[in-house]
DNA sequence: ACTTCGACCTGTTGGC
DNA sequence: TGCCAACAGGTCGAAG
């Protein structure tokens, strides 16, 4: 369910309630996760103080004095600030309680999802220590692309969601960058001139600004902290239209799989 | 070093 | 209405 976005909008929707607050107890319901949560983390997070919400790519880091809970939404995960006296549904399988009468709430019914704990410094984990630049940094533009793409066969929609590339650049958003900046989906990543990944940086990183102004896409289920939809849904011009006729020259919308994912572009604007 | 594909899970949707 | 296949916002790790 989230891109960055989505993370970005939850991260901004915890935060007041997070930081600077002590963590009372954590309940565990489910510990099966995309990688199973570690025994260290009652220990470690209890009574400590979270200082920071941050977030590098689609990871959130909560930061206290012992450590840093790192979390992934993966594709159904969802992080709910809640009155400790909500019942759990099936799929709360996480329980961060504060001083006070909140706590934070980790769903997820697919489970790709992840809560890890970690001591060291967070960008050194492993699942972090080798990700691309933040979209929205000035380390992100078109020379850098064009840069990573050289000698690359693959389609520029998976070079573009490949986190060792940029971070957080789903598949929502990827079928709306490319088709914003006019380039095909199935096009070789290292055969796109200098100029055009100008283009397409530009639009990576406006296609994501105005999803977080609006708080993020909303299909179906994706809420932020409080339980609310994001606005971007109304702004999607090609991602979810198959069929449907292209904004800018009308012709019907063509969809496709591209590495497994749903692809959809105009044939006739994008090249 | 790069590309492709299966795997991890549950819930929803659409066709028959 | 029921059943079943296909698909869903992610991404790792194995195999080629």
């Amino acid at each position: 369910m989230p891109e960055l976005p989505e993370v970005e909008t939850t991260r901004r929707g915890i935060a007041p309630h997070v930081r600077n607050k002590r963590v009372t107890a954590i309940v565990l319901r489910q510990r099966q996760l995309r990688w199973p949560i570690s025994d260290g983390l009652e220990a470690g997070l209890t009574n400590q103080i979270i200082h920071r919400v941050d977030r590098r790519g689609k990871y959130l880091l909560l930061s206290a004095d012992t450590g840093t809970l790192i979390i992934h939404l993966g594709m159904s995960g969802s992080l709910r600030i809640v009155n400790t006296d909500q019942l759990a549904g099936k799929h709360d399988h996480v329980d961060i309680e504060f001083d006070g009468s909140k706590l934070l709430r980790f769903t997820d019914p697919r489970r790709f999802g992840c809560l890890l704990w970690q001591t060291e410094s967070p960008l050194s984990h492993p699942l972090l220590r080798e990700l691309g630049p933040e979209p929205l940094s000035a380390a992100f533009d078109g020379l850098y692309l064009h840069r990573r793409s050289l000698g690359r066969s693959a389609p520029i929609k998976a070079f573009i969601m490949d986190s060792h590339v940029v971070v957080g650049v789903g598949n929502i958003y990827a079928n709306e960058a490319l088709f914003m900046a006019g380039i095909a989906p199935h096009r070789a990543a290292g055969r796109i001139a200098l100029a055009r990944y100008v283009r397409l940086a530009e639009c990576i990183k406006e296609v994501l600004a105005r999803a977080i102004e609006v708080g993020g896409t909303t299909l179906r289920d994706f809420t932020n902290s409080q339980g609310e939809p994001g606005y971007f849904k109304q702004s999607l011009r090609v991602y979810g239209r198959a069929g449907e006729p292209c904004k800018q020259c009308g012709e019907s919308l063509r969809e496709t799989r591209l590495g497994q994912r749903s692809t959809v572009y105009c044939r006739y604007c994008q090249r």
